[in-house]
DNA sequence: ATGAAAGCGCTAACAG
DNA sequence: CTGTTAGCGCTTTCAT
């Protein structure tokens, strides 16, 4: 049987008020008792009950983190690192993928609020204000990733969307291409946000992106053939396809690889978010990178913030994205085979 | 604040025994006050801690999770899957890459220990027999992938690895490949098992695989450059690479584009495990499966029943592998071109 | 069918 | 510097 703080005390011939003070480093404590009930814990084996220890705390030491898919690369890093610092600050993380089922979702917030996770770090974006009220009736912090929102208790961190969308354009424009259809999920409002900035730039150039240059999808993996057929779908006459997520563009071009066709010869494919993907997919993948580290470290270090000193304002991060230039985009004008 | 049990008590005017049976559906509770209570509840929004829960059930409905890396899609996927069909069941898991860091591991374990989980699952090649017996101590269910082991508590999950090495060089040679190497993590007991398989193979047709044209490597996406080096070294007369995971594969890929190769035209590629990548790489690959799914679900089951019943006996569970035929791996006769 | 009360393992005053 | 004790929120006999 697992001992308990009592069998150690016993052993040590202490209280286990003693015990707690050893393991916690509070209170005064010689250091000859301090040695001795150390020595009792190591020759036991003993593992303090994290468990009774967060119910006499009111502190779980876990967050929650909700994402749409931990497919998607971006997520997938996200949660990687997050895994890493929370591990280094003695948290433990609750991962869950919504797969952008609201049902799912709501569900997980119940979820999280039955094992009272200190904080709750959300990566979808169909989570209602109500639901985000409802959290904050019970003062737990929250984190968002994505869109920014100004409401008590939730610290934001995203990247400029919009400003992301218009330097892909900018830079496609740049490399000779006018006609240019986007694939993304446009139920996402981050993702529409980098649409926006997309179709701002050529505006400027005189050129309009119409709606049917535009396919709103889910990007899944499981089902990608019924995506063949789509990915061209009103494509004609296009050169270049911008892919809001470095998942989506991974899987575009896969479809076209399917379908025959070479990258960048045929198509140049631009991405967004400058993932691990974007390194290994062949041709490498052209992106806007968010600065994925730095935003989990800060978010993280707001959140702990948050969750120590029970303040209650809202924080707003926004960084900057920044073009990463590789092989999935071709200049036009110096490539004559072009179609 | 948060409701508790007492709060709802006393707002249906009930006692606290009362709401936690409809809560559990345990004991006897008439039609009327069950409803009753159900309503008070969901007027006040209460949710039960399960923190509280766990305390007095001394089950936390948690398990841990061990693995190398989770950047590898083999591990990638098989938490995935784990999150989902634990989610089902009312558990949530905690996961762990220790990066084969033999500190790491054993910190994770006494981790996992004070976490209270209900099992352990271990995707790691590392821990010794020592530290299984630790936990067999505290009668902890655990679940090896990887190779099997016949220990008391201990669900072995495995893919037979030995068959899938000697598959996937029988392929190569069937396609004409007489010269290969080999790039794999040879501290893993499985990746041997696959290396012996694939070079019994060959020996078996009268070819030795000489010990220098093997690179035992720890598969990182993060320190990519040196393995450019390393790829190649020693490998002037070989034809096909066998990598012994896909994620080592897709690195492998990777490093030769940037050498400026082609694939399958310069080298062939095979790898192991058939994850999402050797879908969406480029080339897609050429590998041997593990049926991941099938895997995942009796591990999960077998756990589950080792958790509920106590029972302590151990089962070893041998699935057999698959070669999946994709573009990564030329037939060399007809390809005159070939080096 | 319902409730009283002991206990799960630990923390945190408070007393000494 | 050390120990006593009252919770933390819930489950589970055992009475009633």
């Amino acid at each position: 049987m697992r001992p308990t703080i009592y069998d150690v005390a016993q052993v040590a011939g202490v209280s286990i008020a003693t015990v707690s003070k050893v393991i916690n480093k509070t209170g005064n404590i010689s250091e000859k008792t301090r040695l001795h009930v150390k020595n009792v814990i190591k020759e036991m084996e003993y593992e303090p009950s994290s468990i009774a220890s967060a119910l006499s705390k009111k502190k779980t030491k876990t967050i929650g983190i909700i994402v749409p898919n931990i497919a998607n690369p971006f997520y997938g890093e996200i949660t990687r690192l997050l895994e890493q610092i929370a591990n280094r600050h003695d948290y433990s993380i609750i991962l869950s993928s919504t797969y952008n089922h609201p049902e799912r979702e709501k569900q997980y917030i119940r979820f999280l609020l039955q094992k009272e996770v200190d904080a709750i770090i959300i990566g979808t974006e169909l989570l209602s204000d109500q639901v985000i009220k409802k959290l904050n009736k019970r003062n737990i912090p929250i984190a968002k990733l994505s869109v920014p929102i100004e409401e008590k208790n939730v610290i934001s961190v995203t990247t400029d969307n919009y400003a992301g969308g218009y330097l892909a354009a900018r830079y496609l424009y740049e490399n000779g291409h006018l006609t240019t259809k986007i694939i993304g999920d446009l139920t996402r409002q981050s993702e529409c946000d980098r649409v926006a900035g997309f179709r701002a730039f050529y505006k400027e150039k005189g050129i309009v992106i119409s709606d049917d240059q535009i396919i709103s999808r889910e990007p899944l993996f499981e089902e990608e053939s019924p995506f063949i057929d789509l990915v061209l779908k009103g494509a004609e006459k296009v050169t270049a396809i911008f892919s809001t997520t470095d998942f989506q563009a991974v899987l575009t071009m896969n479809a076209l690889h399917e379908l025959g066709y070479s990258i960048p010869n045929d198509y140049s494919v631009i991405g967004f978010d400058n993932t691990m993907y974007a390194k290994l997919s062949q041709p490498t993948l052209t992106t806007i990178e968010q600065p994925i580290r730095e935003m989990t470290e800060l978010l993280f270090q707001q959140l702990l913030c948050a969750i120590e000193t029970e303040e209650m304002t809202y924080k707003v991060n926004v960084f900057t994205p920044r073009l990463i230039e590789r092989q999935s985009v071709c200049n036009i004008h110096k490539n004559s085979s072009y179609r």
